[in-house]
DNA sequence: TTGACTTATGCTCACTCTGAGTTTAATTTG
DNA sequence: CAAATTAAACTCAGAGTGAGCATAAGTCAA
């Protein structure tokens, strides 16, 4: 232990520049939906980006010591200006400061610190058509993190050669280990057969940054200031550092669902139980069993029946409504569902 | 959805200092323990604190986006600095940036969020007689987060009748009703007799939170420049928002400990199931029933026997050894412990 | 040396939870 | 009406859990 240093002090030191994103999600058509506000204008307004950039972006803006009592209120007055959503659950996720990952901003002086924010709500926003703000699947940011039709091709056919390239690639045999060991935890990449052994679908973010740093994502290309003749992994990407918050939101959605009824926020107030099972399916990203799901659903005690029927739905049996039962939380400490796969 | 405020840019926005905290726990003698910084020196060093105050804080020191290249690297300089430990596992908490919850600060105009971050160690550090930097007790802080011989008195004798007078003095019903929801939830409150009914272990969190708003614990006193007449619930204070920081840490450490197997970043390489077992129980705070605590630890591959024996530990058959198998992180997606309590 | 005491470790047993179905019911569609 | 489709009730075996008993292997004091 050094003296501590009494040269630099919270006041002498740098400000920073702290930007507030908002990852807004809603599950429409039982897909998994992101809010995105695209093009320059926004991101000019923010005074973050050169003109002539473009592409996705989420709701954000600064955090205003001046105005904002908190950074939560902060955030929400930016959705409530960039999106016609009144999201009515918000939890934070993580805040990045990493030189370097917040490519576009003109002035390198004032270094830029993101606060990522979860919100998630079951509003369609009748935006449906708009080329700036739109709701966009997030599979199509993360194609390999949707796994309810099997195994997505692109693991094989992109993401395992990128990996083994980037693994052979290593300057020595400890930094290859290294590289091999990663690839196993995240993708369940396996030296011996070409199968992928395990997938934690929780890892979204340890994935994402796998590939950022094995440089088979454009944000890696454009952040380093590298070549694009890479051949990259498919997938859309992202302005700033949005698409690694978009990561963590999934990673913390699939994870929280399975100990706390949050999957609720993304419902209308009425339901049936296959909704919620394909609401959920669409979130976690991968198929359930439907006879289970209803049971551990109906035996929670989340739910209550509803006396009416729907039938709306499809060709079928009419389904029973229900309702999430808002006083669960008040009789047990950590309603949620727990969840196994069921792939194929 | 209003236009995007092109009036606020980045660039323009107010800057912020960001303060960044370490939560570094150990386990020593059974018992849970966190880093102290105490006195004026440390603080006057940061350049936060005036003069006169005092009282406990965890190393802490401000992010300087020249020296630092992520937020984790600024905190793992401030923790070398500040401390004799060199943590293996760090973790971020939160970001918090409430206005008036840094108290202390000299110039108002900057204002400080503060990234909380927990880290883990087993070193006893050798700092055990200093006056200015201890390893305390989290209890001390948290005394009713201690179940592991029964129900804390204290929330009898100080935290239910102050619960009590607060949801008395609410304003209308609604209020009233709200209070009482809160206390239900967050301590197991009930209307009827004056029995907690359930009790969330990880929601150190929030229970702090109601009694800050309740006006019960020193610090709200302090934030809010009120008279220090009030009846407070026992526990030591810490100074800025430093509890607040702890407590996130305690509930964050309560929680994971079931899903990752992160309590061995607080046992030294070999062990026996019981130290295990105990240090376990000081972290989550209540007490474990012996023989399923081993055959869950023995079943689930995330130790192993070593050869030697232990008998050092106490009058009794000596334990077996064993040490943590760090390559189930490769074969399991998500290794921990499931707990269940076993109080009194 | 023995008996009391202490801690470790092995094992049982009932009960719940879970994964994976089968069967029957209630509709729509061709 | 038959075929297709979705809902919903029920079964069953195996794994996991909570609780406790029994035995093993030491220490300590008389």
């Amino acid at each position: 232990m050094t003296a501590s240093s009494g040269s630099s002090s919270v006041l002498n030191a740098p400000a920073v520049v702290i930007g507030l994103s908002a990852v807004v999600v809603a599950v429409q058509g039982h897909e998994p939906k992101v809010f995105i506000v695209r093009g320059a204008e926004h991101a000019l307004a923010a005074g973050v980006m050169s003109p002539n950039e473009d592409g996705d972006a989420l709701p954000f803006g600064p955090f205003d010591p001046l105005q904002h009592k908190t950074l939560e209120e902060g955030l929400r007055t930016w959705v409530r200006d960039q999106t016609p959503l009144s999201p009515g659950y918000f939890e934070q996720l993580y805040t990045f400061g990493n030189r370097g990952r917040y490519a576009g901003q003109r002035d390198e002086t004032k270094r830029v610190v993101s606060v990522g924010y979860l919100a998630l709500t079951h509003e369609k926003g009748s935006v449906e058509k708009s080329e700036r703000v739109f709701f966009g699947n997030w599979y199509d940011y993360f194609p390999w993190e949707d796994w309810r039709d099997g195994k997505p091709r692109i693991l094989q056919d992109a993401i395992e050669p990128g990996l083994k390239r980037w693994i052979a690639a290593a300057e020595n045999a400890e930094e290859k280990e290294h590289r091999r060991m990663r690839a196993q935890v995240c993708f369940g990449l396996t030296d011996a057969a070409d199968a992928f052994s395990t997938w934690d679908e929780e890892k979204v973010l340890e994935r994402y940054e796998l590939l950022y740093g094995a440089n088979l994502v454009y944000e890696a290309i454009r952040d380093k200031g590298m070549k694009v003749d890479y051949v990259l992994v498919p997938g859309r990407s992202m302005l700033y550092d949005h698409r690694r918050i978009l990561a963590t939101a999934m990673g913390r959605l699939r994870g929280k669902l399975k100990y706390r009824p949050v999957v609720f926020e993304l419902m209308p107030s009425e339901f049936t139980l296959l909704n919620l099972q394909k609401t959920v399916e669409a979130i976690v990203g991968h198929r359930l069993h439907k006879q289970n799901f209803r049971r551990l659903v109906e035996g929670s005690g989340m739910v209550e029946e509803v006396a009416g029927k729907k039938s709306a739905e499809a060709g079928g049996r009419p389904a029973a409504l229900f309702r999430f039962r808002r006083d669960v939380l008040l009789e047990r400490p950590a309603p949620g569902m727990k969840l196994s796969a069921n792939l194929g």
